[in-house]
DNA sequence: TTGTCGATTGAG
DNA sequence: TCAATCGACAAT
């Protein structure tokens, strides 16, 4: 089934599991990979603390609040990128982290994108295993940001959804997002049971405790 | 203008 | 377990 505008403007809680299975291609420079997402994190607005875009909208999240089916690339500790699909209607901020997928085509191209940062070679499975590694073999950076998954014109889009059209997987799992303290509590990462791309857990980092106050308030 | 910290990764 | 490395944003 084919992917439409519509699909994606629910909320990130909803589109993340349809997503699951998914296909992405990307020809950024001149070189083909095609990918089927596995793994993906839902990011909200106002009400998700976790979100970029929790404080208001900003240069950074902008895409963010705009119409669905965008890509939003975002650089993260001194040299890593990540990508998110945006969704929800255009107002309303919303968005999808693309955690891993598995591999389809155009293995060699994400080898090479991953050696000539690493130095280091890595096992299939794991080339796109975690988001800064897929968007790294797919070739995504912040100029990348604000382009059309849905434009077949456009240098990476969203290809297709498993036979199972607009629902999500008959089998998925959830869970707490990985290294994400705030709002830890909800199950907002989603993935396919059985895929060896999909990254290890690891909870949130330093929540810096609002003091070690053992003693009980007054 | 300055200071803090991060939706991570790879080496040790 | 920890360093790398810098842009965004809140605080000054």
């Amino acid at each position: 089934m084919r992917i439409d505008r519509e699909l994606l403007s629910g909320s990130a809680l909803q589109v993340a599991p349809v997503l699951l299975g998914a296909t992405l291609v990307s020809s950024i420079g001149g070189a083909e990979v095609l990918v089927r997402i596995t793994e993906v994190e839902a990011y909200e607005g106002a009400l998700d603390a976790a979100s970029h875009a929790f404080r208001g909208q900003t240069k950074r999240n902008a895409v963010m609040f705009g119409e669905a089916g965008r890509l939003y690339c975002y650089f993260v500790y001194g040299m890593h990128w990540c990508a998110n699909i945006t969704c929800g209607r255009p107002g309303t901020a919303a968005a999808v982290l693309l955690r891993a997928a598995r591999i389809l085509d155009g293995e060699p191209v994400a080898q090479a994108r991953t050696v000539a940062r690493t130095q280091s070679r890595h096992s299939p499975a794991k080339l796109a295993s975690g988001p800064a590694r897929l968007a790294r073999v797919l070739g995504l950076t912040g100029e990348h940001t604000g382009l059309d998954l849905l434009d077949r014109r456009s240098p990476v889009q969203l290809t297709a959804l498993p036979a199972a059209g607009a629902e999500p997987p008959a089998d998925y799992r959830t869970g707490p997002r990985v290294g994400v303290a705030a709002a830890a509590e909800h199950p907002w990462r989603f993935w396919l049971p059985d895929e060896p791309s999909v990254s290890a857990y690891r909870p949130g980092g330093r929540k810096r405790v609002a003091a070690t106050r053992q003693t009980d308030a007054p």
